[in-house]
RNA sequence: GGAGAGUUGGCAGAGUGGUCGAAUGCGGUGGUCUUGAAAACCAUUGAUCCUUCGCGGGAUCCAAGGGUUCGAAUCCCUUACUCUCCGCCA
């Protein structure tokens, strides 16, 4: 959510640089300016009005310790027909408000200028490619082949126990899975961050104030029961825990650190891409969230890209790293990212990651402040990255890596599987 | 699931209808003292909105929402959450 005052000083850019996220909103910044205008003088006619009425409280207070009951009943009269103007007003004000934050909801965040203009995934801009595309020999095959040929991970067995989308990883597959997690984790502490373990279901609040509410709503899976949502990311609770939060200026960076499962429902999104461990409903995930200064969250963005690509090299996978344009950007973020790694056998580039800086957006909704020197309370800035999502990473590595003899453990996770390789 | 207790400022904790945005302590900040630090002492220390060039002024907030009243942290209702005991259970 942009702030209003921002909103207010800053209109034509704003329209100028939603228009490369493809949304026009010259028309809703209007309505919103002018409904702000209408909550201002509301507000002060209520708030005079409930002025005469405290002063008049306190009279009578007075009245009655002297006795003057003709007075202070007086006075009662009065302030009566005060309370009631200022009931109305209430509602007006009410209603005004309310409908103000309907249209802010609606605003997306404002790309960063260096966002292209472009309408889909085809339209980003590639920034770099590294690593070397690996020959595979003839016979290779893709993934999901590779995982029942060697009874690594197991799809109809999912299937059968919970549905499309949801795999058992077994034996040397499991426990690929769990050396991944703990590389990541361990990558992260080097780099300084504070491990986590978050809940796994959220309340709307916390959906509300990461950006998932109200826009994807129909992407989380609901326990109507209890209102809670299953997570589709680790953000979630682990920015949440800065909602209504205000933060010292020394508090800069914070950097945390959480694996957890991830669940989307991802309605509507069946065909050619989501086979095997191309698109899951659960999945596990590694993620990094930094609270910085607004000054300073830029910087931070290029560090984070940064370390997730030289996970990526330490895994010997090919990447490429693009900018997303603006139809391609979230909601709520100013500039995003995105990792590819080259999956060998389906000759395709899968995406394992996606780092953003939301600037203050997300801040706004959940009211993550800082005091800044002279005392005054400013909204951080949030940032996230996957570091890493596990399925296509698995994906990837089995392809790329497979020989005549079995799939070959990359260097650096050999110390975690305590295997090298998988036949 | 059953029964009970509770929710007050960064934290602890007073406050049961009138000048309470809220005592007190701790913590934070600034200062005095000190070579420096600690201790001690003094001062200061919540958020949001409106208004003002500024000084300042006004409004709201004691879990959330509603009600009673001229006036509510305080009384009533609803909801959420927390804790304790019982039951169930990894």
């Amino acid at each position: 959510m942009l702030q209003i005052n921002y909103i207010r000083d800053n209109k034509a850019t704003i329209v100028k640089l939603l228009a490369i996220k493809n949304f026009d909103a010259s028309i809703i910044i209007d309505e919103i300016i002018n409904l702000d205008d209408r909550r201002k003088s509301t507000q002060k006619e209520l708030d005079d009005s409930l002025a005469k009425s405290n002063k008049l409280a306190k009279e009578i207070g007075g009245f009655y310790k002297t006795g003057q009951r003709d007075k202070a009943e007086d006075a009662k009269a009065q302030s009566s027909e005060l309370k009631f103007i200022a009931k109305e007003l209430e509602q007006k004000l009410d209603t005004i408000v309310t409908g103000l934050n309907d249209k802010l909801i609606e605003l997306p965040n404002v790309p960063h200028e260096s966002v292209p203009r472009g309408n889909s995934d085809e339209d980003n801009e590639l920034l770099y490619e590294e690593g070397t595309i690996p020959k595979l020999y003839k016979d290779a095959i893709p993934h999901w082949e590779l995982a029942s040929r060697y009874g690594i991970i197991d799809f109809d067995l999912g299937s059968k126990v919970t549905g499309a989308g949801f795999p058992f990883y077994k034996g040397k597959g499991a426990r690929l899975q769990r050396a991944l997690i703990n590389f990541f984790l361990d990558e992260a502490l080097d780099q300084g961050y504070l491990e986590y373990q978050p809940p796994l279901l959220i309340n709307s609040d916390s959906g509300y104030g990461t950006g998932q509410l109200p826009d994807k709503e129909g992407q989380m899976y609901y326990i109507g029961e209890d209102n809670l949502y299953l997570i589709p990311t680790a953000e979630v609770p682990i920015t949440n825990i800065y909602r209504n939060v205000i933060l010292k200026e020394s508090d800069f960076p914070i950097k945390n650190v959480a694996y957890s499962n991830c669940f989307r429902r991802e309605a509507g999104s069946y065909g050619k891409d989501v086979r095997g461990l191309n698109r899951l409903h659960q999945f596990d995930k590694v993620e990094i969230v930094q609270i910085q200064h607004p000054n300073k969250s830029y910087e931070t963005l290029e560090l984070m890209k940064e370390q997730i690509a030289s996970l990526l090299r330490k895994l010997e996978l090919p990447f490429r790293v693009v900018r997303l344009c603006g139809g391609d950007l979230s909601f709520t973020s100013a500039l995003t990212y995105d990792f590819e790694v080259y999956s060998a056998a389906q000759k395709m580039w899968l995406e394992v990651s996606s780092v953003s800086n939301f600037e203050n957006f997300q801040a706004n909704r959940m009211k993550l402040r800082f005091k800044d020197k002279n005392g005054k309370s400013k909204l951080a800035h949030t940032l996230n990255g996957s570091a890493l999502a596990l399925p296509r990473i698995v994906a990837a590595l089995l392809e790329n890596n497979q020989t005549q003899e079995g799939i070959v453990i990359p260097e650096a996770l050999r110390s975690y599987t305590k295997f090298d390789l998988i036949n």
